[in-house]
DNA sequence: CTTCTAAAGGAACTTCAGTTCCGTTAATCT
DNA sequence: AGATTAACGGAACTGAAGTTCCTTTAGAAG
C-alpha cells in the first residue's frame, strides 16, 4: 500500500520517469533560448521532447513551473571560483564567467528569458533568488580572503562586492542593451575592487 | 481626397483617438502593474479602458507593441536632473530617484514588467533602450561637470558611472531579489563615485 | 517471475484569446 | 453646415492552448 502522496515523480523517481524529466527540461531549456518566455507553449515541449503533452501539463502545469524546475536543475551544475590569490584577479575571473554566461549562444537567452518570467512569476523568482543565493555564497569568500590580507577594509560586505561587480553586466544585459564585451567586464571588475577598496562597502 | 496612409491614429490623431489611446495607455498600465506581462489580454484591457476590444486589436495587435507605446508616453515625462553642485549628491539625488521608482505602488511592478516584456519583444526592447537612453543623456551631465572641477580625472565616461550607480537596483530589483531600501541607494551612489574618483571609468 | 500501481500516453473535448465582418460615430475639410 | 471617410464598436467566428478521461507501459516490492 504505498499510496501517491505528493507530486507526479516523487514516488517513482527512477527510471523512465528521470528519463522523461530530462528530455522535457532539454526541450525546455530550448525553447526558451529561441523562442523567449512568450514563445513557449507546453505541447510543442512535450512535442520535441518526445513525450505526451498530457505529461508535461500533469508534471509541470505551466510555464513559470517548469522554468522553476529547470532553473533548480542548472543551480547544480555552478561552477567553483577562482582562487588566483589577489582580489583584483578573483573578480575579474568572476566577471568572464558572467559575461561568458550571458553571451552564450544558448545560455544568454536562458538566462534573459528565465528572468522575464521571474518577472511576473512569484515560483520562477524564488527558484532565481536560491540560484544567485548559492552563486555569490560560492563566489564571496574571494573578498572575506582579501579582506583577512589587509587588502579591503575589515568588515566590508563580501555579498555586496560580488553584487557590486554583477550588477553592471546584468544591466546591460537587462535594461539599457549596451553592448557586453571583455572591456565591460574588466571595467566591473576594477570598479567593484576600487570601490572596495576605498571602503565604500564597509 | 485624404487616404489612410499609416497606422490607425495618424490621420486623425485628434478628438476621440487621443482619448482612446489615454484610457488605453492607462488601463495598460493599471494591468501590467498588478498582473504582470503574462496576465495580460487584450480584450481585458478594452473593457477596463471602456473602448471596444477590435480597437485595441486593430491599432496595438500584440501586448508587446501596447507596451511599447506605453514606454514612449513614459519618456515623455521624464524628470530633470538635480544640481546640488557635488558628485556625491548629485548621485545621491538620482539613486534616490531610482528607489523611489522601482518602489513605488504602481511604478515598480510596472517597470518590472516592462523589462520583462523587452527580453522576449525586439520592439520592446528598443522603446526600453531609448527611454534609458533618455534618462542617462539626462543625467550624465553631473559627471561631466564634475571632471570639469576636477572632482573625478579627466576623461571619465559620464554615461558609465551613471549606468555604474542604477545597475546595483536593477540588479537587486530583477535578479537578486535583494531588499531594495535607502541604504542601498545610498551605498549605490557612494560606490559609483568612489570608483569615478579612483579612475576606473577613465 | 509475478503483482501492483505510479506515471506516461492518446484522443476527444472545452474554453477563450485573437480575427473578421460590417454597421455606426465623429474628426477633418470645404 | 454638409460631405467625406478615418476610426470606433458590437457580434459572430476560428483555432489553438489547456483539460479531461480512459488505456497502456514499466518501476518497485515480494
Amino acid at each position: 500500500m504505498n499510496q501517491a502522496t505528493g507530486a507526479p515523480g516523487t514516488s517513482r523517481p527512477g527510471g523512465r520517469t528521470a528519463r522523461v524529466r530530462e528530455a522535457v527540461l532539454r526541450a525546455a531549456g530550448d525553447a526558451l533560448a529561441d523562442k523567449g518566455i512568450g514563445g513557449v507553449d507546453l505541447a510543442e515541449v512535450a512535442r520535441l521532447a518526445g513525450v505526451g503533452k498530457t505529461t508535461v501539463y500533469r508534471r509541470w502545469g505551466t510555464v513559470p513551473g517548469l522554468v522553476a524546475d529547470l532553473l533548480a536543475e542548472m543551480a547544480e551544475s555552478s561552477l567553483p571560483r577562482a582562487r588566483t590569490g589577489a582580489l583584483e584577479t578573483d573578480l575579474a575571473a568572476l566577471a568572464g564567467l558572467i559575461l561568458k554566461t550571458l553571451t552564450d549562444e544558448r545560455q544568454g537567452p536562458l538566462f534573459k528569458a528565465v528572468i522575464a518570467a521571474a518577472a511576473s512569476d512569484p515560483q520562477t523568482a524564488a527558484a532565481l533568488h536560491r540560484f544567485y543565493r548559492v552563486r555569490i555564497d560560492e563566489w564571496a569568500p574571494c573578498v572575506a580572503e582579501a579582506a583577512a590580507r589587509g587588502d579591503v577594509p575589515a568588515g566590508t560586505d563580501a555579498d555586496e562586492v560580488v553584487r557590486a561587480l554583477s550588477a553592471p553586466l546584468y544591466y546591460r544585459f537587462l535594461v539599457s542593451g549596451d553592448p557586453l564585451d571583455p572591456d565591460t567586464a574588466a571595467r566591473a571588475a576594477a570598479a567593484a575592487a576600487a570601490a572596495a577598496r576605498a571602503g565604500a562597502y564597509a
